[in-house]
DNA sequence: ATTTAATTTCAATAATTATTGAAAATTCAA
DNA sequence: TTGAATTTTCAATAATTATTGAAATTAAAT
């Protein structure tokens, strides 16, 4: 079996990441930047952090911020130094309940209030089996959204090792 | 309560799928043109979805052939017509364990494929905390990886009513 | 208080992604 | 086959989103 380098499974993980980043609503800079800190043994600075990917100042600060924002990172300071370090949450479990978290209230939400406000619509310039289709598509997407809702609020609050077992003895 | 017209309804439902879709990966138009299918009691033209959503015939095409390989949608013929009518899935379980299955694909397989080949990562240029710290987070993440891919395939194949009702005990 | 270091903001710009529309391809009917 | 109806493709363009970088702000040291 060949052996990989640690630059070679840096630049790996650091892109896998930051490819994973924008399909999950997140710029591609701001999950690499979450992947640098994740490998850092150390919390870094943000001139590391820029070094590390080549971006700028600006760009390494405002994605600092939003990661912040995510609950993912967290910002330091050292006695005596001036500069902030930022270090990255590095229990994977922790980051997906945070991230969850922030979905649930960022997209299944308003999801689940626009289906409630729909569910009284009423209309006879309409016909039946159009009123009768978006109350029977609406209610069905309420249904599983509310089941998805119940689910995420329990694993957000849910001890990791009582949670990860019920789901692994389904 | 104040009741909602059925336009206004359609227009929400529309506006909010067509949201969501932008932070799941697919394009706003293949969302909303989904959403337009989920409401409407029969199967429609390309050309009934160009006029409803304002949009172009080649970004309709392209848009259906994009849920049709997502497994949400399917193409229909009527006897004796020449136009192909679109149809999509209402099952919005069925509609979940589809997006799961591709998202499974197309994300979390690449991520563990990627996760396994840093695995015999081995670099005495670099410091063993770097090592270490690499080791440790990727195998964090390649362990719950696996458990996410675990339980997604049993979402994907399992039976309907079986899954909910064990997820819902939790 | 002033200087210096560090960080943030945001208008300008670049990069990416989505959409159009017309030409090419396909499909069916005559 | 030819021709009309329909669909698909894809280069050009538009719209959106991400990034830069320099000015403004903040914060600490002198």
């Amino acid at each position: 079996m060949m052996t990989v380098n640690y630059s070679d499974a840096k630049h790996r993980f650091i892109q896998q990441w930051g490819a994973l980043g924008t399909v999950w609503g997140i710029s591609r800079t701001m999950a690499q930047i979450q992947a640098v800190l994740l490998l850092s043994p150390e919390p870094m600075t943000a001139d590391e952090i820029m070094e590390e990917l080549g971006i700028s100042r600006g760009n390494v600060s405002m994605s600092l911020k939003s990661l912040i924002e995510w609950g993912v990172a967290t910002k330091e300071y050292k006695a005596g130094e001036r500069k902030e370090y930022f270090r990255a949450e590095k229990d994977i479990y922790r980051v997906a309940t945070q991230v969850a978290h922030e979905r649930r209230k960022r997209e299944l939400e308003p999801m689940l209030h626009m289906l409630e406000s729909i569910k009284d619509m009423d209309d006879q310039e309409v016909s039946k089996s159009k009123r009768e289709e978006m109350k029977k598509v609406s209610s069905n997407i309420l249904d599983l959204g509310k089941k998805c809702d119940s689910l995420l609020k329990k694993f957000i609050s849910a001890e990791k090792n009582w949670f990860l077992n019920k789901i692994m003895k389904l």
